[in-house]
Order: C-alpha cells, then structure tokens, then sequence
RNA sequence: GGAGAGGUGGCCGAGUGGUCGAAGGCGCUCGCUUGGAAAGCGAGUGUGCCCCACAAGGGUACCGGGGGUUCGAAUCCCUUCCUCUCCGCCA
C-alpha cells in the first residue's frame, strides 16, 4: 500500500512509475487521494476538538461532583450534549472518508523501480542473463507428463480419483525425488543464512492484506469459510505475516528466513491446453526465501538473492535464464521482480521456477513493519522474497531434460539426497 | 464440544465509573560514581493520527477486537477472538 506522504512528495515519480505499468488514469486516482487526505485531515482536526471540549467539560464536572455542587454539575451536561452531537457527526464523516481512502489505496498497485521497463505482457520482459547449455535429447525423447506414466511416479489420474484436477499423486521414486529436492533445498538456504520456520498453511483475513493477496488476489486463494481462513498461495504470506505490527531494532536487522510448504492456488479461469502435467498444479510444493531488510540495502540483499537462487540451478545442472519483468508483467505489490525460468528440453520451452521481488515499502505499510533507525524514528522496512524453488517444474526440467533411454539420470548433488542414481 | 477463569505498556503486575497512557517492580537508555565493572543514586523510556518545521509544545485515539450505556469507562453491558484449568474427543 501506497503512503500517502510519499505520494505528496514524490508525485511525478509515482505516476511515471504507475503509467509504467499501465495503471488506468493514474492523475484521477492520485488526485482523488490527496482529496480524500486532505478531507480527511481537516475532519480529524475538527473532531478532536469536538472530543476536547466534551472531555474538557466532563473533567469540570468530575470535579463539581466531587465538590458536591450537582447543580452546576448538571448546568454543565446539557452543554455537552451539543458538542457531543457534533463530535459523534464528525465521527462518523471521518470514518467514511477514511474508509474510503483505504478502499482507494487498495486499487492501487506498487510503484516500480526505475530499473524496471516498460512494457504490456511477457513478451516485453528483458532477458537479463542465460546459463548453461541446453541438453540435446535422444530421438524419442518425451514430455515429462509421459515419463511420468512410463516410470510411473506421479499419478494424475489418481489425484483426480482423490481431489479433483491438478492434485496429483506423487508415488515411489517420483515422492522421493520430490523430498530429496526440498531437503537440498532447505540446507542450501541454511548455509546461506536463512532460518528455517514451518509456518502454517491456512492463514486470516488480516495476514491475507499484510501481504497484498488481500483484497486483490481473493479469488486464487481456496477459502475455508467456516472458520474464514485461506489455503496460503505461497510461503510468502505466513513467513512475512511473522513480521505484522513489529517493531524491530537496528542490530536485529536483517530478518532471514526460509520455509517449506505446499501452496494452493485456484487458477481461476487460467487453464488451457498450454498447461498440461506439472505446469500448472492447484497444489503443488515450494521452498521460498524471505528477508526483511533496512530500506538502503535492499536491493544489494535482492542481488544476493538472486545469486543464491541461481546457485541452486546451477548446482541441479539445469540450463536457465534470468527475466527482469516489464511494467505490465509485474505482481501488484512488487517494485521489482526477477523470473527465473528452467529450460525444459522436451517441450521445447522456459518454465518459470523461482520469482524473487523487492516490495520495498509496500507490504511493510500494511503489516505495519517498522524499525527504529539511528535516530530512534520509527520507519518502514523492506520486504523481499523468492522462490527456492518451485518443485513441479523443476521436477518436470529435471525429468526432460536428463531422460536416456536408459532412464532418468538424477542429477549429482541430489543422489545423496535421493539414495538412488536413477529413475527407471 | 461442555463447564469455569482470564486477556492491562518490552516483561511481571496494580487498578472495578472521574483529573489513568495508566501505581509498583523488572528490563532498557543516558548521566553521576569507578582504574574498569557491579552495586548505588538521578533522569528518561509505547504507538497511530492531527496542529506544527517529520523540532519544542499541544490535541486526539488506543488497557485483545467490535459495538453499547454514561457528562465521563481499563473499570458497567453486549458480542467476537484468543489463552489457561477441568471434562469429553482425538493424530
């Protein structure tokens, strides 16, 4: 969420940086903030009077009462009666004003970094950087969601069975390789710092709006409305959510943590033909990092995240590139979002495996995270996260990518992991 | 799920209608003291918003959340969430 003093300071920047990413009518939204802030503002002014006066009026009559002079005492109520009207009437334009202000900051997304480009859809993005070499595969060689069957380690027909689509059943080696990857993937986020958590993975209406997936995203998340709890979209939500309403210090700083954890996602309206096997899942399972970081080092600590993802890739032997999203490709609480995608040999295409974003001030605004800086001020922080990884597709990358006709080659660094060197 | 008790500042813990943002203690910060430290002594120590120069100062709100009674509520009422104890159930 936006702060309102920012956009009084920095008006130009935030409405080149909204246009940026195709923002409808970004003027008429701002301009309709400030109105509402300055509205809001002068209320308040008022109604704190109104109150001034009705508890300056009750303090009198505390002491009249306590000098036994009811008379007065009672003059002095029917006088309050007045202010007390007004005050409850400005109450309650306040509360309508502000309300709407909020309801107005909801609508309005992160402003990108300068960095960022511009541009409409995925097309646009700008290929940062590509590594590796991709694999040539034997003749015959075939899309995951077949070796998949001829193996038979995961099984969708049997989560259909169970749940329903895009549930599967991941069976013998296809579990194993799946456990192995998060145990790789958890110590390698260990040596590099981060802390371990195993957070829940239903969360509340109020760490939904920390993190932004609250009100925009209501629809991808499965909702349990007995108990109005959320099926997390992401590690993101709970891990960050740690962080709502703290204060932290200097020396605590920064906040490093990583967590394993299935995620749910509805994908509303987002199949087709283009998504099938492990493409796209409504569960599927992800090692995600987060930092929580002092405003002026986080993009060194975004870079550093972006090393360490990559060192994953690398490590797995997997042929990858690294996207910096344009504009119109950006999620609605990110500055600025890196893609790293896994080129999947059988299928002839890039998978995305991680995303890892600086959201800078927005998140913290909404979970009120703060730190108190060398002057004992009270600030926001940053907020970063990253996948490290996404399973499925790595998985299917692995899967295509290292098929003989033999089998499939595990890749080295995951065989202490797996037990096994081959999945045939 | 049933019965009861309770939710107060970083922590512990007073406070049951009036000047309470809230006693006291602990912790923390700064100063004095010391060769240094401890002890001791003194001062300070929440957050949001508004006025204002993001200063000083002032106003207002906040004692789990929401609503109500009252001139006035941490204190009374309603509601909701959470915690604890006992019972039930159970991986």
């Amino acid at each position: 969420m936006l702060q309102v003093a920012q956009v009084l300071k920095d008006k130009e920047t935030i409405l080149h940086g909204l246009k940026k990413r195709n923002f409808k009518e970004p003027e008429k939204a701002i301009d309709i903030l400030l109105e509402l802030d300055e509205k809001r503002k002068s209320l308040q002014q008022k109604h704190d009077n109104a109150l001034a006066e009705t508890n300056q009026l009750s303090k009198q009559i505390g002491q009249l009462m306590a000098q036994g002079k009811k008379e007065e005492a009672e003059a002095i109520k029917v006088k309050t009666a007045e202010y007390k009207n007004e005050g409850k009437i400005l109450g309650e334009e306040l509360k309508a004003v502000e309300d709407e202000l909020r309801e107005l900051l909801y609508t309005i997304p992160n402003v990108p970094n300068t960095k960022v480009p511009a541009g409409n859809t995925d097309q646009d993005n700008v290929v940062e950087s590509t590594h590796g070499e991709i694999p040539r595969l034997h003749a015959g060689a075939k899309p995951h969601w077949e070796l998949i069957e001829q193996y038979d380690i995961i099984d969708f027909e049997l989560g259909n069975k169970i749940t329903g689509a895009g549930f599967p059943v991941y069976k013998g080696k296809g579990a194993k390789l799946q456990r192995a990857l998060i145990n790789f993937f958890l110590d390698e986020a260990e040596k590099a710092g981060y802390g371990e958590v195993q957070p829940p993975i239903m969360i509340n209406q109020a760490s939904g709006y920390g993190t932004g997936q609250l009100p925009d995203k209501e629809g991808q998340m499965y909702h349990a409305t007995e108990d109005d709890y959320y099926l997390i979209p992401t590690a993101e939500v709970p891990i960050t959510n740690i962080y709502r309403d703290v204060i932290l210090q200097l020396d605590e700083l920064p906040k490093k943590h990583v967590g394993y954890t299935p995620c749910f996602r509805r994908e509303a309206g987002s199949w087709g033909a283009h998504v099938r096997g492990l493409n796209r899942l409504h569960q599927f399972d992800k090692v995600e990092i987060v930092q929580i970081q002092h405003p002026d080092k986080s993009y060194a600590a975004l870079d550093e995240m972006s090393t360490y993802i990559q060192s994953l890739l690398k490590k797995l032997e997997l042929p990858y590139r690294v996207l910096l999203l344009c504009g119109g490709d950006l999620g609605f609480t990110s500055a600025i979002t890196y893609d790293m995608e896994v080129f999947s040999a059988a299928q002839q295409k890039w998978l995305e495996v991680s995303s890892v974003s600086n959201f800078e001030t927005f998140q913290a605004n909404r979970l009120k995270l703060r730190f108190k800086d060398e002057n004992k001020k009270t600030q926001l922080l940053h907020t970063l996260n990253g996948s490290a990884l996404a399973l499925p597709r790595i998985v299917a990358a692995i899967l295509e990518n290292n098929q003989t006709p033999e089998g499939i080659k595990v890749p080295k660094v995951l065989v202490p992991y797996c037990r096994f060197e081959w999945i045939n």
